[in-house]
DNA sequence: ACTGTTGTTTGAACGTGTTCAAAAGGGGTC
DNA sequence: GACCCCTTTTGAACACGTTCAAACAACAGT
């Protein structure tokens, strides 16, 4: 991406510090100050490129989805069907973040209170989060599945949902490898991938009104 | 319970300073300091009776706990049928934080981590979690429903998620009143009540399998 | 009375994330 | 060069949660 032999700025100085301790480390031990000396600056220059420690967080998220992008396309064009598209639109984002489970972590931390500046719902995070819901958009358009016209608006916000739990799943699951997660996000894709289908039979029409209700009151109109 | 009349031990005065800090000023807001002022000791007593903030906010929760069980219990006898015991067994517990929002969003901003000591999922919550769960095995067992038999011994912990998820979504919930978790609550009770029996059907078992291996997989093993 | 023990209480001190006034650069303009 | 203006950098200072060695209190045994 960018000329090596060019010297980083001083705000992507301490983003790479921040990251290696986080990794080495963990979140906690890694103090600002020591983040900051080892980028070479003062403790106060990392608050002047971010606003919180978390947000140093939030700058390695909001860099991993950009790189993450090209992967995500790649990746989706050998997979056929909703069902292996979900599967592999989600495993590779968990593959992509698994050397940075701990960081992640430190995110999801204040991740349930959508008032939290770096809360994946927050206002703060809309941008990068449209983003991520574009793909599943996408997935649901041209995976040849017939949609039902009063879910099309709702299903990508539900999908997403699903990502995310699987993702708060991921970063607390202890399993060797977090086969567990595997597993779950297996079953899970196929599931989902099973009840989108059926919610277009009549038959389900009163069951659907029920589901898209209950969609509407946790969305907030 | 205890005589007002008689002085009440250090521990007791921490705690209810703390509670009443906590409610008037905000979780962040009421620090140590003021908090051991308040209950006229000083700052280190606090460490002595808990071993951290969060701590306090514990044994608000346990203490609250123990006293809402005879609530529960009226409130349960005046409620017939699934759907509106799991809707009042809820609502009671809602209904008791309701001045004290605020103090339980202090807990669970660690919530979703299930290895921090406070989150309701974690092992030192397990005793305060099981009392929670026998009331849904309860109302289960008695509401003329028939359980699956396989379901039979993971149930109770889905409803149990099932409320969790409800406070959760209270916990953060800025409408009026809080309405729309009352709708939530109150369409997600009627749901609930409608697949546990759909799910003995014969027809059903199938899905019933899916069911059953995921959330086997999520409580892993 | 003295001494040791055990349970409580104290407040200074530590390390943390964060703030901020001041200093240091780095160009432009005369 | 001297002046000004804006961006960047500094490091001391702040408030917080937390720790801990020391002081205190109550009481039992001798």
């Amino acid at each position: 991406m960018s000329v090596p032999a060019q010297p980083e700025d001083t705000g992507s100085k301490i983003l790479n510090s921040a990251l290696e301790l986080f990794r080495k480390e963990g979140f906690d031990s890694a103090t600002i100050r020591v983040i900051a000396a080892k980028a070479g600056v003062a403790t106060g220059a990392a608050y002047y490129y971010y606003s919180s420690k978390d947000a140093i967080v939030m700058a390695f998220y909001q860099r991993a989805c950009d790189e993450m992008q090209p992967t995500i396309q790649a990746a989706l064009r050998g997979a056929a069907g909703l069902e292996a598209r979900l599967h592999e639109l989600i495993r590779v984002k968990l593959d992509y973040f698994k050397p940075n489970r701990e960081v992640l972590r430190a995110l999801l931390r204040n991740g349930a209170d959508p008032r939290h500046p770096l809360s994946p719902f927050s206002a703060q995070t809309k941008e990068i989060r449209d983003v991520d819901i574009e793909w599943f958009c996408r997935i649901l358009s041209d995976c040849g599945v017939r949609i039902p016209r009063d879910l099309q608006p709702h299903l990508p916000d539900v999908l997403w949902f699903f990502q995310m739990g699987i993702i708060f799943f991921w970063i607390t699951d202890d399993s060797p490898g977090q086969v567990r997660t595997a597993r779950l996000l297996k079953l899970g894709a196929k599931t989902v991938a099973a009840l989108v289908r059926l919610s277009s039979l009549p038959l389900m029409r009163p069951v659907r009104r029920t589901a898209l209700e209950l969609i509407e009151i946790v969305k907030g109109d």
